[in-house]
DNA sequence: CGGCAAAATGAAAATTGTTTCATTTTCCGT
DNA sequence: ACGGAAAATGAAACAATTTTCATTTTGCCG
């Protein structure tokens, strides 16, 4: 009823415990028929070894942590499949830990991350403060950060991979003031805070530029539902701005929904565009543009940036800045 | 700039390993002044117990494995929330695996399992099959499957959370044959095959019920756009059943839109309900019918089943078997 | 066939905890 | 203050591997 051990193995092969690790671990200093005799008593007895004894023994555990807020991992489940690939294809495990409000908050998670003495960590910019970073940083833990930029960091074992929206949003607000348009609301948003502000930084930076001032903010609503009750009565008292923008998919749906049954025609009396898109997007009617930001990537992208740092104990030569490039995505809500 | 291990705490606080592993461990048999002594000394050398060193001295982890494909993942964020959540009560570290055709097997992910000696799994029942529960019911590592029915199996570490949509689909259908309709089309899907079946099975016996004979089976497209075009063709040609039943919410936005575009209206032309709930159905115009399936609660109950049957060692009073109830949802798409 | 280098193998220490069992200390009643 | 029981503590074994260093075996050359 016992697990085998390489104890087991060893006395069945009659060789010694080193032998049977070095077997296991390919290394090329046993001779050839041992090592087939070896091999065939591991897989008679059917012994698998231990990951935790190895783990100790090693100081290494072949793991690395995921950590992201459940809101944001059921919104960019893409991203996570991105790491997972690239974690499988190089035989990392992955202990995966979420932040949710009330139940289980960063400073435990950060907790379960030290013992677990996992090898690298991937956390995602979000709810995540300057302190935790450096209690992680304390610990040399290399970890990769993904979602947006991290300002000001100059830890050495800290990777970043991110997307910045600033210059894109600037941009897309500036080609409209081109066309005659500065008549442009957002809508607030709490899903990826960093992102959102740099939202809110490129539209503000294309006002100011202008020698105008941006503050047509529409409030937060956490779900499809309360936002469009909002917008049902906000249009009843308000004509909409030309362009809306909206963070993620619910957002710009529910102002499409909400507009339409007041009249309003899209794009013709008001156009939306949403920062996130999403595979619902093209299925409404009418469609409505968003930004492309290649999430499965930057999953992928992340993980291969804390893979290499794992394997350069040096830590020379591996790029640990990426900057992911976002573009427009134009459908039937803008023109 | 090494570690801190139990020896640098017991050798500063004066005391055995033993005791400090006894202060750790909340062992009620210290002195109290004892105590307070080696808890200063942890929390000022900052020492944090290796949990690798502890799996091995236990032969217990206290992590479990959550297993499902990608896809799923994709579709189903809530169902891993649910979990999470429950794990993180109960302060159980989750190592996460997926499988992906191509990448990842689940035959890797079943050897991974057993070498990190995790102390229980939780699987879905898609892409898994008899055999590989034998693997790891050899292994005795407890195990709960989610998401359908296992049929058949009498293991005794095996737990199952599931809904039951065979007997809820039979009745709508039957339900629709009351009203003088028996002009109905189902979507093939392969999202869930198990679920897939149950459902099946329910419509087709609904038929056999009255004598007749169902299949009227409109093929599976695994994206909404290749979706959306085969119905467009499809309905050039043949008129749009009376009742359509799709799996989830692409496909039968898919025959909402491209039925409207030719002409047909829904509800009053053709009906449509999808089994998979999703925020975006109340989200579309019409919006769209479905089923309640709660994704969250059913992470919840699996792994809290987990949970228990790790504590109970004997494995007695806990309920092994859960049937979680679908409920209809009846938006404008059917009436 | 002896000698020697190289290759293969093994013994033992190291990794960081927990736990059992023996020993020491404390506490209590007298 | 003493004996004995109870409580606290410590020494050592144990968990399952890797790795270093010493030892043995092999192979080759003269």
């Amino acid at each position: 009823m016992k697990r085998i051990t390489i104890y087991d193995v060893a006395k069945e092969a009659d060789v010694s415990l080193a032998t049977v690790s070095r077997v296991i671990n390919d290394s090329s200093v046993v001779r050839e028929d041992t090592r087939q005799r070896v091999q065939e008593v591991i897989e008679r007895l059917g012994y698998k070894p231990n990951a935790v004894a190895q783990g100790l023994a090693l100081s290494k555990t072949t793991t690395v942590s995921i950590v992201m807020s459940e809101k944001l991992l059921a919104y960019n489940a893409k991203i996570l499949n991105g790491l997972m690939d690239v974690a499988n294809i190089y035989h990392y495990n992955v202990m995966f830990h979420t932040t949710s409000k009330g139940i289980s908050k960063m400073q435990d998670v950060i907790e379960s991350i030290i013992k677990s003495r996992v090898d690298g960590v991937i956390i995602f910019n979000d709810n995540f403060s300057e302190d935790e970073m450096d209690v992680l940083n304390e610990y040399k833990i290399p970890m990769v950060i993904v979602g947006s930029k991290v300002e000001g960091q100059n830890h050495d074992h800290v990777g970043n991979v991110y997307v910045d929206m600033e210059k894109i949003c600037h941009d897309m607000v500036q080609k409209y003031f081109e066309n005659g348009i500065d008549d442009i609301a957002l809508v607030e948003d709490k899903l990826n805070l960093s992102m959102m502000r740099q939202l809110k930084a490129g539209v503000e930076s294309a006002y100011q530029e202008v020698g105008k001032e941006f503050n047509n903010y529409l409030s937060y609503n956490d779900t499809y539902k309360t936002s469009y009750q909002y917008f049902s009565e906000y249009f009843k008292e308000h004509k909409p701005a030309k362009l809306n923008i909206a963070f993620r998919d619910s957002q710009a749906i529910a102002i499409l929904n909400a507009a339409r049954e007041h009249g309003y025609r899209v794009p013709e009396d008001l156009e939306i565009v949403t920062i996130l898109d999403s595979k619902y997007l093209p299925m409404m009617r009418p469609t409505i543009s968003a930004f492309n930001i290649p999430d499965y990537d930057m999953g992928a992208l992340a993980m291969r940036m804390l893979t290499k740092m794992l394997m350069n104990n040096d830590e020379k030569g591996v790029q640990k800045e990426i900057e992911i490039q976002a573009a427009p995505i134009v459908r039937e809500s803008t023109r």
